[in-house]
RNA sequence: GGGCGCAUAGCUCAGUUGGUUCAGAGCACUUGGUUUACACCCAAGGGGUCGGGGGUUCGAAUCCCUCUGCGCCCACCA
């Protein structure tokens, strides 16, 4: 087939996709081979493909691409998650556009919109994933809400229920004013904002004394129900036992002492409003104080905030301010920074509020988690490993796990209230389970299903994803089936440092509690995503490539080794466009490479040249050793090392050395051995760039020959390991050496590359001639001559202690050529002198290993040899 | 405030137990080169007191101390 000279990747790619697909390749069942898989980080189900995706995507395919070609059955399992938060949040806002209010639907109602919109947006980044040319298992596809998937999660739920790991608790919990719900702690973000500190005066009761106190937050007063002093503080001593009239509610609060009240902040008294903030929550545990609740659930104040009833915590701030001031209550105010925890999703300002909640107990369930990667034999590795600290650190300070949220989108939390009281409950897989539960705790046999309310809340989303690993597979509600057996524990997975507590951690705590086994033997966490100057990627900034626009300008191939050129593992990536256009070029120049190779004639009359003999198997070595460095750049997970050591193998020693070697003169025929052989070289490239350019290989690969969909590159043989001749190595980093000499001499000369020149050799040892032939057809040599005394009137240079001479027509500079051997000379004399030192000094010579001594002693006798060899030539010069 | 980590060429980064992989790579830069696969190219070249200071050692980018400047995580005193 002719190839065209220039490689159209938009419609290559998508062929090559849907052949892969139509072949069923990346498709998995179990079998006699040894498995590899992978499963998905699920991304959003409605979100769409950033640059995070892509890097992260892009690895998992290179990996589960060269596992393929090991001959493993590599099994990439695809899907996605609910988000229940973002998704709600969109969803929420998409009804209020059209003026629904959620609060006017019913559940189901609320469900079928998010549903409608889940489909219709839902997949659109799995379909993205094909372009950039993830080889999936698409017929695994998952979502953490089918039917299975929650299944599994609600028969976990109640497992751990019924072990006394879940527990409904009155606790202080993030509460985001807007989306009306819980945040976890991970899902908050501090920010510094510009606040400030009021001093507020409160009288004492039957007293003409007062006190000030200060803080950030005055409309939180009317929760006050104590003041606090610190039993140290000689200050307030005449306090104790006293109480406090609180301004503009008069309610009267007992002083109460406690050493956690810092003296040197504000005033040193501290007033105590149990009910909005996590500390002050605990001193009235201490202390039994009451807790008296100010807000609503959209953070405006309730009854106790008296005539501000009904408006925002911020408008009453501004307010209370005033009306204290005008009272006499507000002493100064000064300004002051703290930071503030505001929704990862909303953005509001997070509310510490009271409720009842559902929470994991995590503590033992963490231990065998903490062992599998900190533990003396290690079960699972962390790649880069500093983020072991991140993980121990975590591990140790674990807390319970709040599960609940106020959320419709998600699994509905399977407990189910029956009488009056919210401690009445049973947690059941099902409601006929529960109501036989009920009905045996109540001792009542007429309880019907319409008795039993079922909890409003929804589960986490990283309830769900937490068990991923093994629902994926059915592992949950079918533990033994042929799937999981095989698949579990999966070999690699790949995600982002900044989930390694959210879900890394918490699928390592599922899997050994629910498969008594790890969920994976290695995580690769990658680096962010930044611009060139550093900065995060987001909408926001606007500094986000579309990924799409990238692949069609650059190609799905250029893209994927652009986000490898620079990104170790654990590192940011500093991501520049100019790192595809380097992928698209690395692409064109293969492409041109197999361009040269397939236009040859080839002619059966000709035997193969030494020099293309010699070349190959200089290359084979050359690949071989490539090769291996290759396999222990993957056993350390260091991809960008891997494809930079092919990236130079290919463009330098394949291009730039092989091919020149073999190339035969222009419109000359190349021998049948030689084509041979270098089309099972280009083969064996070729596979091992597939993983990162997976559509240019497979399309070169079938330009090469006719193959049978059995053929296809992507289900080839990974190249077998065969012995390295390093001498061959060697002796061709000398020759390179002596035609670099040669090509600096034409360039200072400016003798053009078409003129053939003469070449004589002073070789001092006994260096072989093997490359010789390669060394005249690079060199442009007429031949090359072995003398034994120097060539008088000729450009000279020396490699090691050989010296060469191209005979110029016409006079040379002696003058330029006396200054150039001048300076060799004084370099090497003091490269000798320095070596000379060490090797006099006897410590050195006794405390070193023998093998530096000696290799000191090599460099002597080669600066040595050298002196010798520029002192004669300056003789000759002179 | 507590913890972890980083600092090597203009940029992004390798550099494993201290010594031939020891000062490196890619990109960028400079100079020269196109009828002969490829200017998305080829050749040649410049460029670093290994953040500063001190120490250990025959020998330090590598180990120790200290200072400086960054990054991340945790807790956040009203």
């Amino acid at each position: 087939m002719q190839m065209p000279s220039k490689y159209d990747a938009n419609q290559v790619e998508n062929k090559w996709y849907d052949y892969w697909m139509k072949h069923n390749y990346f498709h998995s069942e179990p079998d006699e081979r040894e498995p590899y898989t992978i499963v998905i980080p699920p991304p959003n189900v409605t979100g769409v493909l950033h640059m995070g995706h892509m890097l992260n995507n892009t690895i998992q395919d290179v990996l589960i691409r060269r596992a393929r070609l090991l001959g493993k059955n590599a099994c990439w399992v695809p899907g996605t998650d609910h988000a229940s938060i973002a998704t709600e949040a969109k969803v929420v806002a998409k009804l209020k556009e059209q003026g629904i209010n959620k609060s006017d639907l019913t559940r189901e109602e609320f469900l079928k919109h998010a549903w409608d919109w889940t489909h219709e947006y839902g997949g659109v980044i799995l379909q993205q994933l094909k372009k950039l040319g993830c080889s999936c298992d698409w017929d695994r596809t998952k979502f953490t809400l089918d039917d299975d998937m929650s299944e599994a999660v609600i028969k976990v739920f109640v497992d751990l229920y019924e072990k006394g790991l879940i527990y409904r608790g009155f606790r202080m919990v993030n509460w985001d004013p807007e989306a009306k719900t819980t945040l976890s702690d991970e899902e908050v973000i501090y920010e510094e904002r510009q606040g400030n500190l009021y001093y507020l005066q409160y009288k004492i009761d039957g007293s003409p004394d007062t006190l000030t106190i200060a803080t950030t937050r005055p409309e939180t007063i009317f929760g006050d129900t104590a003041i606090c002093i610190n039993p140290n503080d000689d200050r307030f001593s005449h306090l104790r036992g006293k109480k406090a009239i609180v301004p503009i509610c008069n309610r009267v609060v007992p002083i109460i002492e406690d050493e956690y009240v810092d003296m040197e902040f504000g005033t040193g008294c501290l007033k105590v409003t149990p009910a909005h903030d996590e500390n002050d929550k605990n001193l009235g545990d201490k202390h039994s104080l009451e807790v008296i609740d100010i807000f609503n659930e959209d953070a405006s104040l309730n009854s106790y905030g008296l005539h501000y009833e009904g408006k925002d915590r911020f408008v009453v701030r501004k307010e209370i301010v005033k009306e204290l001031e005008e009272n006499g209550f507000l002493i100064k105010t000064e300004s002051h920074l703290n930071k503030v925890g505001t929704s990862e999703r909303t953005k509001a300002v997070i509310e510490p509020r009271l409720s009842d909640q559902w929470f994991l107990k995590m503590e033992e369930l963490a231990k065998p988690a903490t062992q599998a990667v900190l533990g003396e034999n290690p079960e699972i590795n962390l790649y880069p490993k500093k983020f072991e600290n991140t993980y121990r650190h975590w591990m140790e300070n674990i807390r319970d796990w709040n599960i609940s949220r106020q959320l419709i989108w998600g699994q509905q939390i399977p407990a189910y209230y029956y009488g009056d009281g919210k401690d009445h409950f049973v947690v059941a897989e099902t409601i006929e389970q529960a109501l036989e539960k009920a009905k045996k705790a109540t001792n009542n046999q007429a309880l019907t299903t319409k008795d039993l309310r079922q909890d409003t809340d929804a589960l986490d989303t990283w309830f769900s994803s937490w068990l991923w690993p093994i629902s994926v597979f059915d592992g949950i509600r079918n533990p033994e089936n042929k799937d999981i057996n095989y698949y579990y524990p999966t070999n690699d997975l790949v995600t982002g440092p900044d989930i390694l507590f959210f879900w890394v951690a918490r699928m390592i705590i599922a899997g050994y509690e629910y498969k008594g086994e790890k969920p994976f033997n290695n995580v690769y966490l990658t680096g962010l995503v930044r611009d060139k100057q550093r900065r995060k990627m987001s909408k926001q900034l606007g500094n986000s490539p579309d990924a799409l626009k990238l692949i069609e300008e650059y190609s799905a191939d250029g893209v994927r080794v652009g986000l490898l050129l620079s990104s170790a593992a654990g590192n940011d990536l500093l991501f520049d466009e100019s790192l595809c256009q380097q992928g698209k070029g690395f692409g064109t120049k293969i492409w041109n490479a197999f361009r040269l190779v397939d236009g040859w004639e080839v002619s059966k009359a000709i035997d193969q040249p030494e020099s293309s003999k010699m070349a190959i198997a200089w290359y084979e070595s050359k690949f071989q050793k490539a090769l291996l460095e290759i396999e222990d750049h993957f056993s350390k997970y260091r991809l960008s090392d891997a494809l930079m050591t092919i990236y130079k193998l290919i463009f330098d020693d394949f291009c730039g050395w092989f091919l020149e070697m073999i190339k035969p003169g222009y419109q000359q025929p190349i021998d049948a051995k030689t084509l041979k052989s270098v089309i099972a070289i280009f083969e064996d490239n070729l596979k091992i760039i597939h993983p990162f350019m997976p559509f240019l290989t497979e399309d070169i690969w079938h330009y090469m020959k006719e193959r049978t969909p059995e053929e296809a590159l992507i289900i080839s043989k990974w190249p077998v390991a065969k012995p390295i001749n390093e001498t061959l190595i060697t002796e061709f980093e000398f020759v390179s050496e002596v035609i670099s000499g040669i090509r600096s001499i034409r360039k200072e000369k400016n003798i053009p590359f078409k003129d053939v020149i003469g070449f004589s050799v002073l070789n001092k040892e006994n260096s072989n001639t093997n490359f010789d032939s390669i060394i005249k057809k690079l060199g442009n040599l007429d031949g090359i001559n072995y003398v034994s005394e120097a060539i008088e009137g000729a450009l000279t240079f020396r490699v090691k202690s050989s010296e060469y001479f191209i005979p110029m027509a016409g006079s040379i500079d002696v003058d330029s050529e006396i200054k150039k051997l001048t300076e060799e000379l004084q370099y090497t004399e003091g490269f000798l002198k320095s070596v000379q030192n060490k090797l006099s000094n006897e410590r050195f010579v006794n405390n070193a290993p023998d093998q530096v001594v000696a290799s000191e002693k090599k460099k002597e006798a080669d600066a040595l040899a050298k002196i010798d060899t520029i002192k004669a030539s300056l003789d000759s010069l002179k």
